[in-house]
DNA sequence: CTGAAAGCGCTTACAG
DNA sequence: CTGAAAGCGCTTACAG
């Protein structure tokens, strides 16, 4: 309606433009006097800045772009959550740019950055080449989440963790590798001799790093991957998936997941087909999200802690803000083995577990 | 780094701003020679329009603003993800603005308004008399979700479901009373005798609605609200607040919760505590999440379609902006029972379900 | 159909 | 410390 300008401010208070603009930007450098005056004014008016054209000339938006896709699930939506509070306290706001199925995000990204969004977090789909340069020509930092920029436009090449390509973009990824043989010799110790994975039919970039790290780690004592389902987009996806797993000629006695809900998908399918869990099936997660401490699941699972990502987004939109030039940086975030009761001890030496719930 | 601007365009295509301008906005009236090379020039150039300066212009930003709090329970992070994909479609983008606590929304509001959103969608925190008055002065649609604008500034009569004060947002909420009454006459007809309600310690609208709406229809049937449990916040909330619950002297035999993460407390309560659901206990919920129909919950639940809630949001907000004049509307969005395993079927005439799951 | 010009609301050297 | 002026990147009447 009825918009107040600084222009409005500036008339009633009697000064320029320029004095009301300064009060609101560097208070200091202004006299007490008219400070007063100004502000006095501004009240009366309901005058608040447009950060439109205060961004426009600063060409700083206090904006962060987020790509994600579906953010139904636990992990992601307690990423955004805690990715929005941290921006929050800096004075930064969060703008959604959600990417459809598991394809290029270019279409939502570029979408976000007609904003001059200060920086973008990627969380879904995949980052082409041509994503990463346009965002290196503007300048803004982007900073991929559990993914590393895309080799090739046309076909990503998944057996390599490293693009040749010149880096344009960090990363944060879990220690998927680790997390993957800390599943895998748990399963083994527990006895479990026929080992499965389940993961996504769309296969993104952590999903197949877990299968191929637990394929590795079997390899590396003599076992081979007994099987591998992929959960199939919709709502019942994980329990679809692992009910057909499970029922199976010679089903699994242990079973790693991409991540906790496929996790619980199988927890449901297990009861379901009165299959007792933890003696005929072993089933380990990926994430810890809160669910799987509760008394009702106590799911064996990997710990990969959402406020150190969070923690390392914002350092790596920092760094690259200060040094536009520096290194593309990979950062693997440490995770942990949470033995809870979904999986069964060693029969040889002790399991290990490092962390200890409150 | 190096921006490219209109100008930039305009001079490779050897035309004016303007014809740059048109071939980004109303395609038509330009003609296609002169399009083609603007087209061509922006491409070979990665021009693409400034939306901040577009939007200043315009006095439209194609933003939305959701305030929420902690978007970690499944109903929120559903509503989010739905709302963001209906505003995509439709062109529009989603700018978090967080709420801490259950405080007013009006901090995390402003700071959303100042860039100059199109309209905001409230889901979180209490909507102040102040800040109504200032998105109707700046001319906003304000939709809220599960709330009314609080009456009063200090302190919001909650016995009063709809304030005296004249609405100045539309406003969009469960049919809670319908609900509360269903799941009383459910708990009832299966012979519960001691019901309790569990809701959060900082009780939002739609909370209270449903436990006033539960002992309400208690009290039609001659019965009294045998207890009501408060869920701190916290990660365990529901789970140590329904321990307490069920480890009274008494224990309830019946349980309405104010939603069905909730109830998912409470049934792992049970569990801890060796209660049989729903023979000893039933249990009910609200919201009816995807994680209520798991085959190892089946709860019983009250639905509360989030689709049906986004399509109202988005039609109100079209509504108010065609006509800012129109009287505020409150739309009570219709429930349903879903009759699952947490409750025990009547004895007397058969429950009544009228959800026929997939 | 096309361009010159004014202006959206603000900031920031530049003088004083 | 304060103001006049130019300008951020774009759009939109206004002429032609």
């Amino acid at each position: 309606m009825e918009r107040v300008t600084i222009r409005d401010v500036a008339e009633r208070a009697g000064v320029s433009n320029a004095t009301v603009s300064r009060v609101f930007s560097d208070a200091h450098a202004v006299s007490p006097v008219m400070r007063d005056r100004v502000i006095s004014a501004a009240e009366a008016l309901g005058y608040r800045p447009n950060m439109l054209a205060r961004s426009l000339i600063r060409a700083k938006t206090n904006l962060v772009a987020l790509a994600v896709g579906e953010t139904k699930n636990a992990y992601d939506s307690i990423f955004v959550d805690t990715l929005a509070d941290a921006l929050a306290e800096r004075g930064k706001h969060l703008l959604l740019a959600k990417v459809r199925g598991g394809g290029p995000v270019d279409e939502a990204l570029m979408g976000a950055l007609d904003y001059q969004v200060d920086a973008a977090v990627v969380a879904a789909g995949t980052m082409t080449p041509e994503a990463c340069a346009r965002c290196a020509r503007v300048g803004i930092p982007v900073v991929l989440c559990g993914r590393v920029p895309a080799t090739l436009p046309a076909e990503p090449d998944l057996e390599e963790a490293v693009p040749p390509l010149p880096f344009l973009a960090d990363s944060i990824l879990a220690d998927n590798g680790a997390g993957a043989r800390m599943a895998a010799d748990l399963l083994i110790r527990g006895g479990c001799r026929r080992i499965a994975y389940l993961g996504r039919s769309h296969r993104a970039f952590s999903d197949s790093e877990r299968e191929r790290g637990l394929r590795d780690s079997l390899a590396a004592q003599g076992m081979a991957l007994q099987a591998t389902a992929r959960i199939a987009a919709g709502a019942d996806g994980a329990y679809d998936a692992a009910l057909r797993l499970l029922s199976a000629p010679e089903p699994p006695d242990g079973v790693f997941c991409m991540n906790d809900d496929a996790a619980m998908g199988v927890l449901q399918a297990a009861q379901a087909l009165g299959i007792a869990v933890p003696d005929e099936l072993a089933v380990i997660g990926f994430d810890n999200i809160p669910m799987a401490a509760w008394p009702g699941f106590r799911l064996t699972t990997i710990d990969y802690p959402i406020s150190r990502t969070v923690e390392t987004v914002i350092a790596r939109i920092d760094a690259r803000l200060a040094d536009p030039a520096r290194p593309p940086q990979v950062t693997r975030i440490p995770v942990r083995l949470m033995v809870r009761d979904t999986t069964r001890r060693g029969t040889g030496r002790p399991a290990v577990t490092s962390h200890k719930e409150t």
